[in-house]
DNA sequence: GGTTATTGGTTGATGCGTCAACTCAAAGCT
DNA sequence: AGCTTTGAGTTGACGCATCAACCAATAACC
């Protein structure tokens, strides 16, 4: 029923299966470029950059999985399985026993740059070449805005 | 090309991470808010709603598949457990036996009607209430713009 | 100081998505 | 007609994410 709060205008609703298709579409793009060239998840990547960037090329778990946008429970598993291949070690905090910090090898960080500019390619190819300057300001504000609304109290 | 081919610029970059965590987040707010109230996933939503608003309340597997963004396999798997709870039907079309054609059951419809307002709730809470008239015609722009390229030869 | 609560992470079962292999039907070809 | 090719959909195995239960270490509290 059109003018009711409980539906959607049809230019609300347009934007709305626009929006929904590019959440569907856009991460299988991404994947499919890093797992067939480099054989790593977007997450796994995100895992390994949010590492190579920090001091010490060390994070803490929780504050990985914030970074990588995950649970902790997903971050964990991820994380043992880049131990397995060599590219995270892991162990625990010296001041706090509970922490558990996480490192990038030397062997992980040469896969992540070897894997990096086919990933930076594919999303300049996808998205940040196809968009404006000013729609690529656009797009920040309006997912900064539906981020702080999904996930309050993170950036801000 | 503009930019650098390797790289990120800062805002560029600045405006993929809240991209990128938006593709990890809205998802799962989505999905969680159906999966709690109705048992349905998002994608399992798309399917039934495309059902729900096709003539005769059926369409093909191929078309479905397209309409909720997912691969033909993929809606395979799906539309056999809505069979099973009794939410669809499938059956072979008459003049090509190749096709399959699924049809929405009164049951289907009645849960997918009863999951609606919730869902579109959702919706509204985390993207259509948050933003501008003007965002959200940014948004179906800029979502338009890059499915145009993840995707060419559908919609447009 | 000993018990309880809380915090940080891990683990295992379950369910869904993906990929490749497969089936069946309809055209194409000769 | 036969033989092959293409198109539509299904299936099964495997991998990953999620959820809930769990464990360990620290902090709170009396």
């Amino acid at each position: 029923m059109p003018g009711d709060a409980q539906w959607l205008e049809r230019e609300e609703l347009a934007t709305w299966m626009s929006l929904a298709a590019l959440l569907f579409k856009l991460p299988g793009v991404l994947d499919y470029q890093l797992q067939r060239d480099s054989g790593l998840t977007h997450f796994e990547y995100l895992v390994l950059a949010g590492l190579s960037e920090s001091p010490g090329r060390s994070r803490r778990m929780s504050d990985l999985a914030g970074f990588a946008n995950g649970s902790l429970s997903r971050l964990s598993h991820v994380v043992k399985r880049l131990e397995q291949r060599g590219f995270v070690e892991r162990r625990p905090a010296e001041d706090d026993g509970r922490i558990t910090v996480a490192t990038i090898t030397d062997s992980g960080y040469e896969f992540l740059v070897a894997a990096a500019p086919g990933h930076v390619a594919t999303v300049r190819e996808y998205v940040v070449d196809v968009l404006s300057p000013e729609q690529l300001a656009q797009l920040k504000d309006i997912a900064d805005t539906i981020l702080a609304k999904v996930d309050p109290g993170k950036d801000c």
